[in-house]
DNA sequence: CTGGCAGCGATTTTT
DNA sequence: TCGCTGCCAG
């Protein structure tokens, strides 16, 4: 078979260009993966490249995966020697392996947002800042954005013009140096440090540069400036960088993504090649016309000429709904509707601008039955329970972390105040300790030892307090030593048992057993990680929860309508969409109002919402909203004003409509099953309960039936399960 | 030191 | 509406 059947022109010449630079501009549903895959396809199997050789750089955990498998499909075997991943993933595993030469600890912990936050509100507290006046997210993204520029705070104080910016400055000092006493390296650091030790150390730099004869780039118009400086280190010796991108879907320019990389590339290339991908396989012609429309109206764009040989289809739905609740009840109906033209739930995806939204929508899927999987929200590593034995790890695994042994020290409560952290760590930042040695530094003194050490000046704590500093030292003590010879699962388990953490949960309330539930389900990572020796075990958990967002896959087997934000939806696509929220302030949402470049790219949120769509797309707004406490009434989203009459039909919502919602009060589960249970189904048969775990008022049951249909993954609303006695 | 409560303020998107 | 902070009582 030859690679290069069923490709249009453009995608084979995308995957055949090979040698030197090569933009590709890649419209909505061009094929883009595809081409990613067959070009990857193509460099090993006709130009007999190794597959060690290539480097692909994506945007998100699941796209590596997906790419090697589909890779794997064309090529079996091929994606093992592969390089995928994020810039984040490349950089760590870069660092841990070479960071030495730029003095990073070989044990450093990633800092994901939350604990950058932390450090900056810890920054603020060691300069006598007040966090009222000096709000700490706005500062960390300011520090953010210099690291994104290669800034380091000496560069940035060259440029320090107001009071304000003299304040980052000098947090984001504090802020460096607290990372280092705590031998971390946060998010952006990945990447800065890792271009600034290619900078400095050529050889390092040479060995990556002769390895990857070909590095393609992925959803390129998100990258910031950092990525980009990298992805041009690592190909200047060969020059064979691909970049994938779409500009009319940059959508993250808030996380620092720089458009101007896309503009950069075809000056620091001039031999670049450009190849157009234009033909849309996704959506209707309705649909694709629609929402070139939209997007037509933004100034800072090239225009494109994106076509499609599929079928015009239906025209795109227009509804006004009388609230956030009647829209909700709207999609639910239509969805019910859509059911008896031949779509299924899964096939439907209502997508949003903020998380907010999707509140409203889950209570009315749920009063009606509609099963329904929610993407995004608190996600599973953000979970307190799950940081919280997380900190433990990290401590255990760095000694030097005091931003973790700050979260856990009196969690679960053993005594320890603020009052007593607050002395205990500005003796240790006077004595230039990590507050762990601090603390057996204090154990010490306790036993006498005071004039040898000289370390009279410790400070005065009330007996009490000092007992129960020590008794947290010696549960670190002891969890350490063990870490030395226990696996990162066993090493878990003894957390949990020495510290009673089931216990505080389940004693802090009703949410006790679902977070619970979800230290359980921590326990299923860490597994993971248990066959390697400690160290490497302990390391490799880490690594990959600081990493990897969103563990839990979106459920394609599950029959459920998908509840998504915009952001989130780039990259899939459903055949029947609902965008609901179509209103001035919230998209637009409200604070890109006033800037001109911000509303251009909520616009292009509002084209990659509509090009998700391949069949049916309704665009809903409701005339009144409630958003935070107070309701009032909304204007009509400037994006779907005055769009071509031919491709829209108006509806309002509650005529017809009100009858055909089903009033079922919600069928709620009223059995649970467990697993052991044996069930029968009525089209699959008999079978045994495998799994069961509990999903927003739902239940998903993992069943093994006898018959063909093997294992299945079903919900508790959903499926015609009944127990067999 | 902890836990409860009142008042306040601020609301985006997330590798 | 919610989540955080600060204050107060035990």
């Amino acid at each position: 078979m030859d690679i290069l059947d069923g490709l249009n022109d453009a995608q084979r010449e995308a995957v055949t260009v090979t040698q030197g630079p090569l933009l590709i501009l890649a419209g909505p549903g061009s094929g883009k993966t595809r081409v990613i895959v067959y070009r990857v396809a193509y460099l090993i199997k006709v130009c007999g490249l190794s597959p060690r050789r290539i480097l692909a750089v994506t945007f998100t955990n699941k796209a590596a995966r997906e790419m090697k498998e589909r890779l794997n499909q064309l090529l079996p075997g091929s994606a093992q020697e592969l390089t995928v991943g994020t810039f984040h993933a490349f950089c760590a595993r870069v660092l841990r392996t070479q960071g030495q030469h730029i003095g990073l600890d070989h044990n450093f912990v990633i800092y994901d947002d939350e604990d950058q936050l932390n450090l900056v509100k810890r920054s603020l507290l060691d300069l006598n800042l007040d966090p009222k006046h000096y709000p700490p997210r706005p500062i960390l993204s300011a520090i953010s954005a210099a690291k994104s520029q290669l800034q380091s705070p000496e560069d940035f104080a060259q440029g320090v013009s107001t009071y304000h910016q003299e304040v980052v400055r000098r947090v984001y000092t504090r802020y460096q140096e607290l990372l280092r006493e705590s031998k971390g390296v946060d998010f952006d650091d990945l990447l800065m440090q890792t271009v600034l030790l290619f900078q400095s150390q050529p050889s390092v730099l040479e060995s990556y540069q002769s390895r990857y004869l070909h590095i393609l780039v992925d959803e390129f118009q998100d990258t910031n400036i950092v990525q980009y400086l990298l992805a041009k280190q690592l190909a200047a010796k060969h020059q064979n960088l691909c970049v994938v991108g779409d500009p009319d879907q940059s959508i993250y320019s808030w996380r620092q993504a720089d458009l101007r990389n896309i503009l950069n590339f075809e000056k620091d290339y001039p031999q670049v090649r450009v190849v157009y991908l234009e033909q849309n396989y996704r959506s209707t012609q309705n649909i694709l016309q629609l929402a070139q429309h939209v997007i037509a109206s933004n100034q800072q764009r090239k225009p494109k000429n994106l076509w499609t040989l599929n079928p015009s289809g239906t025209p795109i739905t227009m509804v006004q709904a009388y609230n956030e609740d009647e829209e909700a009840q709207f999609v639910i109906s239509e969805v019910e509707r859509l059911m008896k033209d031949g779509f299924q739930p899964k096939d439907c995806a209502v997508m949003y601008r903020v998380n907010a939204q999707s509140r409203s929508l889950e209570e009315a899927f749920l009063r009606y039955g509609m099963p329904y999987k929610l993407v995004g929200g608190i996600r599973f590593y953000e979970r307190r329970e799950v940081k919280d034995i997380i900190a433990y790890l990290r401590l255990i695994h760095n000694p030097y972390d005091n931003l973790s042994l700050a979260r856990v020290i009196n969690v679960p409560g053993r005594g320890i105040g603020t009052r007593t952290v607050e002395q205990l760590f500005a003796w240790a930042r006077q004595k230039g300790l990590p507050v762990y040695t601090a603390l057996q530094l204090l154990a010490q003194a306790e036993e006498g030892r005071e004039e040898e050490l000289n370390i009279a000046q410790a400070p005065s704590l009330a007996p009490r307090s000092h007992r129960a500093l020590m008794g947290f030292l010696n549960l670190a003590n002891e969890l350490m030593t063990q870490g030395d010879t226990l696996d990162v699962l066993s090493l878990m388990d003894l957390i949990l048992e020495k510290t009673g953490y089931r216990e505080y949960l389940l004693e802090a309330g009703n949410e006790g057993e679902e977070r619970w539930d979800n230290i359980l389900e921590l326990r299923s990572v860490a597994r993971e990680h248990a066959h390697l020796p400690p160290q490497e075990g302990r390391a490799s958990f880490l690594e990959s929860v600081a990493l990897v967002s969103d563990q839990d896959e979106l459920d394609v087997t599950a029959n459920a309508v998908t509840l998504i934000t915009l952001h989130a939806a780039k990259g899939l696509e459903f055949p029947v969409v609902f965008i609901v929220g179509m209103e001035e302030g919230l998209l637009p949402h409200f604070r890109s109002l006033d800037d001109v470049a911000q509303l251009e790219e909520e616009r292009r949120l509002c084209y990659v919402g509509m090009t998700r769509a391949k069949k049916e797309l309704y665009l809903v707004r409701a005339l009144r909203r409630s958003l935070i406490g107070s309701s009032g009434p909304t204007l009509t989203s400037r994006f779907i004003k005055d769009l071509p009459s031919n491709l829209v039909r108006y509806r309002r919502e509650g005529e017809e409509r009100k009858v055909a919602v089903p009033s079922r009060p919600a069928p709620r589960p009223t059995t649970t099953f467990s697993a052991g249970d044996r069930v029968r189904h009525s089209r699959f048969g008999e079978g045994v309960v495998v799994n069961c775990t509990p999903a927003r008022g739902d239940q998903e049951i993992v069943v093994a039936f006898k018959g063909p249909a093997g294992i299945k993954k079903l919900l508790l609303s959903f499926a015609p399960l009944e127990k067999v006695p």
